[in-house]
DNA sequence: ACCCAGGAAATTC
DNA sequence: GAATTTCATGGG
């Protein structure tokens, strides 16, 4: 990949293995919505960022050099070799080399350990499209307002504040509870995520799981989303149906150390398939 | 009116 | 302890 610096804009030439509207849609970030000229804009550490493919290169627009050798490139996980992983993976079991084959371009992004946790938090027994909507409500009424007019994420300190009433704008229903006791612990630095985020993994899961509104799947998710842990492989609903359907016996450690790119696969893999059942039913 | 939504806590058996 | 019910809210 060779990287070309322009202004405030950052091209990547020859970038195999990034799919834009995989990578924002697969469900890993909630943050990210395609723009009117086919780009994708979205807000990561307190920046606005918009990219576009064109002719086989992607381009980042509103980012210059430090940033992206500080932020994107470890954010959008440049440094790994996404056809080496799927290699890797396609030799663990039949269906995964399909799922592998069919999903190319999904990139697990590196967030805010913060920002996984609680919008994961907020993503328990909801759909995508209300996700958004509550942490769209969260950001604008919370969040800093950035010189673009976007809204930055707003920290676990100034959540840790509120009170039930001040939250019920966002319209988080149960989960708003669950969100101000996340808040309290990482802010008093009870749980303080970044230094957790070198624990082995089964030590990290219990910790994140001391958090109200946190079980198995939503640690796994801010494990391998927010702490880019990606032999995490977060068990939910289709991921339970996907293992009984295709990989019957199989435990998530037997996907390996790139488990967490695996599901992402198998995620998109069921998710088309199912819906292209569905629609010729 | 009824069903479901990338779960987890509370309750019940 | 494992299975079931409940939890707010919005969209189809």
């Amino acid at each position: 990949m060779k990287v070309i610096f322009k202004e405030n804009k950052v091209i990547l030439r020859e970038c195999d293995e990034f799919n834009l509207e995989r990578t924002f849609e697969c469900g890993q970030c909630f943050r990210w919505g395609k723009t009117a000229d086919g780009g994708y804009k979205g807000v990561a550490f307190s920046k606005e960022l918009c990219l576009y493919e064109h002719g086989g290169d992607i381009i980042i627009n509103g980012a210059g050099k430090a940033d992206f050798e500080h932020i994107w490139q470890d954010y959008f996980d440049l440094s790994l070799d996404y056809t080496a992983v799927k290699k890797e993976l396609s030799s663990i079991h039949p269906v995964l080399d399909k799922a592998s084959a069919f999903s190319g371009g999904i990139r697990i992004l590196h967030q805010e350990p913060w920002e996984a946790l609680c919008s994961f938090i907020i993503s328990q027994n909801n759909n995508i499209p209300r996700i958004k909507k509550i942490i769209n409500a969260l950001c604008k009424n919370f969040g800093d307002k950035l010189p673009s007019g976007a809204y930055s994420f707003p920290s676990a300190k100034r959540l840790a504040e509120l009170s039930m009433d001040d939250l019920a704008v966002i319209r988080a229903g149960f989960r708003a509870k669950y969100i101000i006791d996340a808040a309290q612990k990482v802010s008093s630095g009870e749980i303080d995520l970044i230094s957790l985020s070198s624990l082995p993994v089964p030590e990290l899961r219990q910790v994140l799981m001391k958090i109200k509104g946190v079980g198995p799947k939503v640690a796994d998710c801010t494990m391998l989303y927010g702490m880019h842990r990606l032999e995490c492989f977060p068990l939910d609903v289709w991921m339970k149906r996907a293992m009984e359907h295709y990989f019957q016996g199989m435990t998530p450690e037997d996907f390996g150390r790139y488990a967490g790119i695996a599901q992402q696969y198998i995620f998109h893999y069921c998710r088309s398939t199912f819906a292209d059942e569905s629609k010729s039913a």
